[in-house]
DNA sequence: GCATATCATAGGCCGTGTCTATGATGGACC
DNA sequence: GGTCCATCATAGACACGGCCTATGATATGC
């Protein structure tokens, strides 16, 4: 596995013209030198220097290889140099979860355009356990998700608290009605939507009253469900906060789970420093807009 | 001096979240990756992870780092890959001798756009000495300049030999000679070549002729040369091919120095393939039709 | 409170990168 | 043509350090 001081050898050989200079240039003895670079020729399966006496020269091989040679040089300079200074992250990474309408995230990311101040943004979506673990790894730095009490592990930043409630089509013979039993929707045809935080729960909620449905499709995505639901494929049940024209949102009797949506900080970022862009303070702004709003 | 297989640890624990799985994909064992861990934060002068028990997340200069850790491990897979695959340079490094003229150079450019099957080009500039050492780099793959007799070293393509000649302005009062002696010339103001490859020859053969000359400028540049020369400033020795409509470009007795200029091909190309590409045919053309119609 | 998971520490083994010493080869120079 | 000097390659010894097993410290979960 070819390491790294193979690498110096290799570049101070280009640099120095010939194995003597460049063994003293590493503060290293010639023929130490010399195994490294037979070595590491032995690793690339060919020669990468031309031999002749008097002087060296890379072969076509060795002229590939240095260039790549001289950005890995170049690229360790770098990490050593970024892990001691404190550079400012020059974008947000955003974590989403999916069971948040994609239309708050869009209407966000058009409006951050005007806002000054704002970072440029990178979106990853995923479900709870997802985004839990990206945070954690450090390959985003906020996540909008659900919050919950217990989990301590991240600093949190509560938005707004919602039920979940069904979603029928505005043509459904129950679509009046402001509170529906699971009971009265034995013979609907549903819609699974395998994304949501809630799914066993609200599996377990209708097999506990007997109700035992037909699933005529299993999705992934929220707007999809939407639609099905829209063209009346069947129902559903959902967050509150998803509103559409062609579907009306009544509560499901006795299905008193909650949510809460907010930010979670990963452990590496600045929470102030993020904060003091403005790009987190419209993020917020725009998700209790759209809730209120939506 | 951070090594490649802490690298290769630090991505691990990252990738797989906690230290004894990392160990286990690194195929070393738990302690061995955490004292290796260990290390690296030590180079590194802070901490990469944060330890909480059950798991560990990145810190901010963690973060930092494993960005520039993933992309020194994706070049060294690069590196290792096209070390072994004979991949067609994208891109023809071209050496030039400052002592030709730039105009050809420009022409061929110019004209190139226009050729099929051409490469991307990419020039540098330099004297012949470091146009040789360039090329036993494998830093340039072809030079356009002198090639001498003896220089076995690189094959060569020569394209056309030239003396050396006066250059003075117009309106000089030996401007219509054919050939000028040295002794002509002793009151004269002279410019100095300073890139010239025969600039000690040059200054030999007027002080062996009892000619001291004083001189008005030394520049590194022809073309700024031919301006002093063309404004009255001065008088130069140049090789034949330079010409400007303000300047005549009388012999000088006596001095037979020749040079050959054409092309040397560096150890690591394959020159019959960079000829099959139109590009170094296009550039022999020019810089032979140049010569005749310069 | 025991079982289980986590990461850290200690001490010894051994691979390998390093050294010095020497050889092989090919100009340069008289 | 023989000597000198430069080049890189090879051989054998040493020792640093990366690796192991064994054990400890600490927190979580049933």
């Amino acid at each position: 596995m070819m390491d790294r001081y193979l690498l110096r050898y290799f570049l101070a050989v280009i640099d120095a013209g010939n194995f003597s200079r460049a063994a003293a240039q590493c503060n290293v003895s010639q023929p130490t030198l010399s195994v490294g670079i037979a070595k590491l020729e032995r690793q690339a399966g060919q020669p990468l220097f031309h031999r002749t006496n008097r002087r060296v020269e890379l072969t076509a091989a060795g002229a590939r290889f240095a260039t790549h040679a001289r950005r890995i040089e170049a690229e360790f300079a770098l990490a050593e140099h970024v892990v001691r200074e404190a550079v400012p992250r020059t974008t947000l990474r955003l974590g989403v979860l999916v069971t948040i309408p994609a239309g708050w995230i869009e209407t966000f990311v058009t409006r951050l355009g005007d806002t000054p101040g704002r970072l440029p943004i990178e979106i990853v979506e995923g479900r709870e356990r997802d985004l839990i673990e990206q945070l954690s790894r450090g390959r985003i730095d906020v996540a909008l998700t659900l919050v919950r009490a217990e989990s301590d592990r991240f600093a949190a930043e509560p938005l707004f608290e919602e039920g979940y409630a069904l979603a029928l089509p505005a043509s459904h013979p129950l679509a009046g009605r402001h509170t529906i039993a699971a009971g009265e929707l034995a013979d609907n045809v549903m819609i699974v939507r395998r994304q949501c935080e809630l799914l066993s729960d609200t599996s377990r909620h209708f097999t506990a009253r007997g109700v035992r449905p037909f699933f005529a499709a299993r999705t992934l995505s929220d707007e999809r469900a939407i639609g099905y639901v829209r063209s009346g494929l069947g129902v559903t049940v959902m967050p509150a906060c998803f509103r559409d024209p062609g579907i009306v949102r009544p509560r499901l009797a006795d299905f008193a789970f909650t949510r809460t949506i907010g930010l979670l900080y990963g452990a590496h970022v600045d929470r102030t420093a993020l904060r003091g862009g403005a790009t987190l303070t419209a993020l917020a702004d725009e998700v209790r807009a759209a809730r209120r709003g939506g």
